[in-house]
DNA sequence: CTTTTGACCTGACAGC
DNA sequence: TGCTGTCAGGTCAAAA
C-alpha cells in the first residue's frame, strides 16, 4: 500500500482531474470498507463541487465546501482516474467499490481488494474528525523537528521503529520508510525511543524527510498492487537500502541485512551500520 | 497512563 | 491440482 509517497503522488494525480468539478452521481458497491460507507453519501454528494484536495497524513480530503469527503486507501487500495473520453463506462472490477461520477463524466474510481481503506463525510472542519483530531505534525512541515520529536520520546521504552510509526509522533510513516530512514540515519530500529540523544535526533528527522521527498520525487515506490491515477501500475525500480533485503549484502559496508519482527511487522536493518 | 496484542480482509506465494 | 500456512503497504480498539 500506500506510504505517504504514494499517497502523495495519488493526490497529484487526481486533483487536475477533479478539482472544480461538479459531483453528479456517487456509486457505492460495496459499502463495507473498515467502516462501512455512509449510506446517506450518494444523495449528501450529488451537486456538491469539490473546491480541493489536499491531504494530511495518510488521508485524502476532498473539499466540498459544506463538508469533506475523506478517503483512506488502507493495506491496498488505489485510485484511479477513467477519463470522460475514453473509460467512462470501462466496467468495474470486483474490487472496485466506489465511484465519484462527475459532470463531464470523468470518474474517480476506488479499488481496495483488502478493504482496510475508508470513505467517509464529514461536516465543517475536517480536522475535527475523531480520525483526524490527534495527529502528529506532519513529516515534511517544520512542526516535525528533532527538538519537539526529543521532547516527546523522553521517558519511552519503545522501539523508535515503532515509534516513528507511532502517528502521535508523526504522520505518514509507513513500514518502508521507517526501516529506510533508521538505516540512513544509521540508528538501531531495536533502541528505545527514550534513549536516543538529540544529536541522533537530528540526523533521524533529517533522514525521514529525505527518505520521504526522494520517493515522492521517485512519483511513489513500487508496491505490487498500486495504480496511478492514470490507470498505469505504479512500480518504480526504487532501491531500498534494507527493506525486504533479509540475507543480502548491505550496499553501503558489504554486511548482511537481518530480519527481526517488532510489534508484528517486519523490520531490516544492517547491525554494522546501526547501532 | 503506557505498551502490547488482536482484529479487520483478500491475494500471492511456498511447501506438501 | 489443490490444500494449508504465512505474509503483505495500515491503524483502531481492546487487553494487559
Amino acid at each position: 500500500m500506500p506510504e505517504l509517497p504514494e499517497v502523495e503522488t495519488t493526490r497529484r494525480g487526481i486533483a487536475p482531474h477533479i478539482e472544480g468539478q461538479t459531483i453528479a452521481q456517487v456509486i457505492v458497491r460495496n459499502p463495507r470498507l473498515r467502516w462501512p460507507v455512509p449510506d446517506e453519501l450518494p444523495s449528501l454528494l450529488a451537486g456538491l463541487t469539490i473546491q480541493s484536495v489536499v491531504r494530511r497524513a495518510k488521508y485524502l480530503l476532498l473539499d466540498c465546501g459544506t463538508g469533506t469527503l475523506i478517503m483512506h486507501l488502507g493495506m491496498s487500495g488505489s485510485l484511479r482516474i477513467l477519463p470522460p473520453t475514453q473509460n467512462a463506462e470501462l466496467p468495474p472490477g470486483k474490487h472496485d467499490h466506489f465511484d465519484l461520477i462527475l459532470r463531464d463524466r470523468t470518474v474517480l474510481r476506488l479499488r481496495d481488494p483488502r478493504r482496510f481503506g475508508a470513505v467517509l463525510w464529514q461536516t465543517g472542519d475536517v480536522l475535527r474528525h475523531p480520525l483526524l483530531q490527534n495527529l502528529g505534525p506532519e513529516p515534511l512541515t517544520a512542526d516535525f523537528d528533532a527538538t519537539r520529536l526529543f521532547a516527546k520520546t523522553r521517558g519511552s521504552r519503545v522501539s523508535i521503529k515503532q515509534t516513528l510509526m507511532n502517528h502521535h509522533v508523526v504522520v505518514g510513516v509507513g513500514n518502508i520508510y521507517a526501516n529506510e530512514a533508521l538505516f540512513l540515519a544509521g540508528i538501531n530500529p531495536k533502541i528505545a525511543a527514550g534513549r536516543i540523544g538529540m544529536t541522533r535526533y537530528e540526523r533521524l528527522v533529517q533522514a525521514v524527510k529525505h527518505t520521504l521527498q526522494q520517493a515522492i520525487e521517485a512519483g511513489g515506490s513500487s508496491l505490487r498492487d498500486f495504480v496511478n491515477s492514470d490507470g498505469t501500475p505504479g512500480y518504480f525500480q526504487q532501491h531500498y537500502w534494507v527493506y525486504g533485503r533479509e540475507g543480502q549484502r548491505c550496499k553501503q559496508c558489504g554486511g548482511i541485512i537481518q530480519y527481526i519482527r517488532q510489534g508484528q511487522r517486519a523490520s531490516f536493518y544492517c547491525p554494522a551500520c546501526q547501532h
